[in-house]
DNA sequence: TAGGCCATCTGGTCCT
DNA sequence: AGGACCAGATGGCCTA
């Protein structure tokens, strides 16, 4: 990389250049240097941020197994994934099982029979054990897909 | 105190 | 040229 230094004693112009003196201009570009560095770094930080709150809201929507420590990134992540295939896959029962009746049966078949009073009956939100039965991802014992 | 997780800085690369 | 994205380095905080 040529410095402003260097061009300017090869160019061997001094007086028409913007930078009178060599060692203003080195300053000058070094100053400049360190705002856009700045700029770039505070650009990053935003970024990250950006990222954080995607992680923040993926947290929102995804099981946490009643953990009150929450998921670190990475187990967010794996939580999402076991989550949704978990949901496409009742989904495809759901399809498989045209009526309602034949999908709350198979339920009934797959499930304990206290969780499938609370979904027949009440409508509440399945209790973790039913959760567990649906999909893989445990935080305490989860292993890397690939 | 070691290990895990995270935020930040930084330089490189790619894209517009 | 400048911004977005990425990965490596580093240091701080927390927990077992």
């Amino acid at each position: 990389m040529k410095t402003c230094k260097s061009s300017h004693l090869d160019s061997g112009l001094e007086s028409d250049l913007p930078c009178r003196s060599v060692v203003k201009c080195g300053s000058e570009r070094m100053e400049n240097a360190a705002k856009r560095r700045l700029a770039a770094n505070a650009r990053e930080r935003r970024r990250m941020q950006g990222l954080n709150t995607a992680f923040d809201r993926l947290r929102k929507v995804v099981p946490q197994w009643g953990q009150d420590k929450k998921l670190s990134k990475y187990e967010t992540l794996q939580m999402a994934l076991s989550y949704i295939m978990a949901l496409t896959r009742i989904l495809a029962e759901a399809e498989r099982y045209s009526t309602e009746r034949e999908w709350i049966h198979l339920h009934r078949e797959h499930f304990h029979a206290e969780s499938y009073h609370q979904y027949v009956g009440q409508k509440v939100a399945p209790d973790t054990d039913s959760y567990a039965q649906l999909f893989s991802y445990h935080p305490e014992h989860f292993q890397i897909a690939n």
